[in-house]
DNA sequence: GAATAGATTGTCT
DNA sequence: GACAATCTATTCT
C-alpha cells in the first residue's frame, strides 16, 4: 500500500493554471488519485501528452470548436476533462492556463502503485502485466475513472485527485501518439515520459 | 516483436 | 454517415 497522509493533499489549482507544456511536464511523477467505492487506487503519472487549442489542430478545440463534449477544455484548469474514444473507452485530461485558453493535458499512462489486485480485477487481467495501465483507456479502467468524472474539479474534495509524487529520473519526449489527421502539429514533440519506465505506452528507441 | 483487423458508439458534418 | 487523443486477439516473422 501507499502512504496515506501523502495521498490527502491536492496539488492547489495554481499548478495547473499554467501553460499545457510545463504543466505536461512536470505532471510526470505525480500521483493520481481516486478514492474508489472499492478501495482507494493511486497510479504514478508517467507519460502525458499537451493539447493546445485552437491553434493545435490535433486538440478537440482544434479551430476554436467548443460544444457539449469539449466545454470542460474552455473552463477553469483544475478540471478534469473525461470523454470516450472509439465508442468504448475512456480518456483522462486535466484542464490548464487561463480560462477561456481551451488547453488541456491528457494523461496517457500511469504506473500502478496500489491496491494491484482491484486494478488487476477491474482489468480483467494478472497483476504483474504492463498492460494493466500503459495507455489511456487502459488507466481510467485500472482506476475506475468513466464519464462521471467528467468536469470534477481535481483541486477540490473530489474523490479524484493529483497529489505530488517522486519525481522522474529522465524524461524523454516525441511526437503525440495517434494524431496523424494533425499534419504539422502531430510532429510536435508534445508528448513527455519518464525514459525506462515500463509502464510507457508506446515505448521509444533508447 | 510487429503488423493487422475488428470491436463499438457518441459526436460532429 | 464517417470518424475517433484505443485496445485486444490473431497472425504472422
Amino acid at each position: 500500500m501507499v502512504d496515506g497522509d501523502q495521498l490527502s493533499v491536492p496539488l492547489a489549482r495554481g499548478f495547473f493554471a499554467r501553460p499545457v507544456l510545463c504543466v505536461a511536464r512536470e505532471l510526470l511523477g505525480k500521483l493520481l488519485v481516486h478514492a474508489h467505492p472499492d478501495g482507494t487506487a493511486v497510479g504514478r503519472i508517467v507519460e502525458t501528452e499537451a493539447y493546445r487549442g485552437p491553434d493545435d489542430l490535433a486538440a478537440h478545440t482544434a479551430r476554436g470548436r467548443r460544444t457539449a463534449r469539449n466545454e470542460a477544455m474552455w473552463g477553469e484548469a483544475g478540471y478534469a476533462y473525461v470523454f470516450r474514444l472509439y465508442g468504448m473507452h475512456w480518456a483522462f485530461n486535466v484542464v490548464t492556463g487561463e480560462v477561456g485558453e481551451p488547453h488541456a493535458v491528457l494523461v496517457r499512462a500511469i504506473e500502478p502503485l496500489g491496491p494491484l489486485e482491484a486494478m488487476a480485477r477491474r482489468r480483467g487481467l494478472e497483476p504483474s502485466r504492463r498492460e494493466l495501465t500503459n495507455g489511456p483507456g487502459k488507466l481510467c479502467a485500472a482506476l475506475g475513472i468513466d464519464g462521471h468524472h467528467n468536469r470534477v474539479d481535481v483541486c477540490g474534495a473530489s474523490r479524484l485527485f493529483v497529489s505530488d509524487g517522486p519525481r522522474p529520473a529522465r524524461i524523454g519526449r516525441s511526437p503525440r501518439i495517434n494524431v496523424d489527421y494533425a499534419g504539422a502539429w502531430a510532429r510536435r514533440p508534445w508528448r513527455f515520459y519518464e525514459r525506462g519506465n515500463r509502464y510507457v505506452s508506446v515505448p521509444p528507441r533508447e
